[in-house]
DNA sequence: TCCTAGTTACGTACACCGTACGTAGTGCGC
DNA sequence: GCGCACTACGTACGGTGTACGTAACTAGGA
């Protein structure tokens, strides 16, 4: 591996052993893995090089001979959670089928709270999530569409999963890095968001807030805005 | 501001001024123009207190006398662009006016690329987001819905429109903090995703890529999703 | 079979980060 | 006018990613 100065490539292109030199202690899984498990304990925040190294048990250096910088550690941690997705022999129902895609996708971002905010382009090319999207497509079979319009609707309905997610955990995982807990951050924001409505500045936020709901099922509020998504490309 | 103490505290709620001591010499707009200018000009990983210390001219811990933390600086920075936001008196098209603002919106996050990377629910509050969502409520006020699917629609829209530009400028982002240039990033992963679609291994991601349209129309993509999601809106 | 080149392992070191804390100077409220 | 709350800011600490040097090891070619 060497290739000490920084050349352009792709983690997933780099041969895991090259034969010469005594073999690896660990392999890319291990390392997905410790680093997952670390992002799922304690947060994203705390997936350093560092830290890595010793849940592994090795030294910090030693970990840059399988991923070359930190980016590609969190490739590889996008990777290994892309990993978890079951995937089935499809039937005929796209639209249902693709509506499990996104409920498993949801609940496969709630375990690993930090995946929204990896959630990037440029991860799309890892081995597992590659064959995530083979499957979507697969799904997709029965939908007379072109295949730029079909991609365009995996795309579309991802972007859901992973915004509503992120808005449902954003503040929990934000308020790791804060000194203080998060009742006490959302009582907080709570409080001023009242006084501001409050204000008579925002006159229809107000009357919003007025008609209190109670609890928001974050639930219901997703599967609502993804059906939606899913009629909007329904043929008519 | 004094507070030395870890308190929590919303940073709206903080009076910038006091009136006791001598009178700050810079206000939170200054600071909040500052960062920003750096985020555009450098990236969002260049905007460090030090750096936006240097650029108001003023010592690094300085800055802490205006900004508790740096999560409080990034909050100043998203109410800052938010307030770039042109709002109009609402006529009666709910439809054509939401697709403006999220025109709007869009070219505001093309401007300030590291938008959809801060994008997040706990800066909801800010007192110019505040008058951005007021402003998109108004323009609902035709649409015959409880508040609650109004504030879903919004929110889905606002998802779409991060979602998109996300996807179009994350690479560029992201490659700023990478060692070499973007021309040889996408040549790289292009080079990897072409040998990997190639291997027989994702027939459909195959096909779609032999009837290769050409460059896409990152407008038309977008155009195209955010109508669909507001058809889907609309009452059938 | 031995040699050597390429690999693994890892300690040290550097530049940068956020920020706690101490200290000095300033000007409003009493 | 006194005192106190504020501004300003240098220093310092513990953290980060990672460049680089060095030692141990092992497979391939002679």
């Amino acid at each position: 591996m060497a290739v000490r100065g920084a050349v352009p490539e792709v983690i997933w292109a780099r041969p895991e052993r090259t034969g010469r030199g005594p073999r690896p202690a660990y392999s890319r899984d291990d390392i997905a893995a410790a680093a997952v498990r670390i992002a799922d304990a304690r947060g994203l925040d705390a997936v350093s090089m560092r830290h890595v190294a010793a849940e592994l048990g090795c030294g910090t250096m030693s970990l840059y001979n399988y991923v070359p910088r930190k980016e590609d550690l969190y490739e590889l941690m996008m990777d290994a959670v892309a990993a978890e997705h079951v995937l089935w022999e499809p039937g005929g129902d796209w639209r249902a089928e693709l509506m499990r895609v996104a409920h498993q996708a949801r609940s496969l971002m709630r375990r690993h709270p930090w995946m929204p905010r990896l959630m990037s382009p440029v991860y799309g090319f890892s081995p597992h999530t590659l064959r995530y999207l083979e499957h979507c497509l697969a799904c997709l079979d029965p939908l007379e569409a072109p295949y730029g319009t079909k991609l365009e609707l995996i795309a579309m309905v991802n972007g859901v999963v992973t915004t509503y997610v992120r808005n449902e955990l954003d503040t929990a995982e934000r308020v790791r890095a804060l000194p203080w807990s998060q009742d006490e951050e959302t009582a907080v924001r709570g409080a001023y968001l009242a006084r501001q409505v409050a204000s008579g500045k925002y006159p229809r936020l107000a009357e919003a807030f007025a008609q209190d709901p109670g609890p928001v099922d974050m639930e219901a509020v997703f599967e609502r805005a993804l059906g939606r998504v899913l009629d909007a490309y329904s043929p008519h």
